[in-house]
DNA sequence: CAATCAACCTGGGTGC
DNA sequence: TGCACCCAGGTTGATT
């Protein structure tokens, strides 16, 4: 467990932008980015650019940046008229830099903007990209596949109650399951069932009324947490400018597993539920 | 229909 | 020192 403990420490490679962190690009990029004009696209990772660099950079060249917004981890801008939405994925990162401040190895795409300043793309695996929709019917095509969405008027006990009882699946997955339940990922799922004293294995409809209260309460009290501390950089997600999340130290339960836990004092194990790292307190979170 | 799982990537760890 | 192997995890798409 020493041994275990001493390896996270040294873990340098897990972003996870999840709401609270695109959350905070978000409303970064409203107080930088929007009214800035695009005048390049530089890009040495083709599959960043959807649909295809070439349409992209076309549909977007000499426009501004007018909106941005969020839903999920999904980041929604509007370039003029035209629809650009960019998912983060598990290490991307995206920078308002000056032209003349150098780059990473692990910038993919550049977008050079007026007033010598640049939006850039860096994601160590690649797995982010940026797209650029055909119309508004597309992006609402896309944006209606996500489920119910914290801090909207669609998150109420009951939707969420509704979710849960039609589900039999672990709450956990469950959890994250953006099609049903919109910007929870790993970290904050396992907050939230920790706050709620729930067991990550729980059949989602075997919940209790109190429970399902409970959890509901603490899934937004999670993600505002996070979103209070300008997110979570474990260890790589760094915001707009390139300064850390300060949640990290407020985490109660994720990647704690051989600490002892905050609430009981009982050790906090590590299991894997649905084929992800998850962290809980045995004596809490009963079965 | 639901659960499972490889694939997409890279870097940093371990074990031999 | 080197090298094969494992792991981290959001999402998609194929398979069971």
């Amino acid at each position: 467990m020493e041994a275990g403990r001493r390896l996270h420490s040294c873990v340098k490679i897990s972003p996870m932008p999840e709401l609270p962190e695109v959350e905070t690009i978000k409303r970064d990029i409203e107080k930088s980015l929007i009214g800035h004009k695009i005048l390049g696209v530089w890009t040495d990772w083709a599959k960043a650019l959807k649909p295809e660099p070439e349409v992209f950079k076309k549909a977007i060249v000499g426009k501004k940046f007018k909106s941005v917004g969020r839903r999920a981890k999904l980041l929604i801008f509007h370039v003029d008229s035209v629809p650009l939405v960019a998912h983060l994925k598990l290490s991307g990162r995206l920078l308002y830099r000056d032209q003349k401040e150098p780059t990473d190895k692990f910038t993919h795409v550049v977008l050079k903007l007026d007033r010598e300043k640049e939006l850039r793309f860096a994601d160590l695996r690649k797995f982010g990209w940026m797209k650029v929709l055909k119309d508004e019917d597309e992006l609402d095509a896309v944006l209606g596949e996500f489920g119910i969405e914290p801090f909207t008027a669609d998150f109420t006990l009951e939707n969420f109650s509704k979710v849960l009882q039609s589900k039999k699946t672990a709450i956990k997955p469950l959890l994250m399951d953006q099609s049903q339940i919109a910007g929870v990922g790993n970290i904050y799922a396992d907050e939230s069932l920790w706050c709620a004293m729930i067991h990550p294995l729980r059949s989602a409809n075997s919940l209790s009324e109190k429970e399902v209260n409970e959890l509901f309460t603490c899934v937004q009290d999670s993600l505002q947490s996070g979103i209070k501390d300008r997110g979570t950089s474990v260890d790589m997600y760094l915001d707009l400018f390139g300064e850390r999340g300060e949640h990290e130290k407020n985490l109660k339960i994720f990647r704690r597993d051989g600490s002892p836990c905050s609430r009981c004092g009982s050790e906090v194990k590590k299991t894997r539920v649905g084929g992800r790292g998850t962290h809980f307190c045995p004596k809490c979170q009963l079965k």
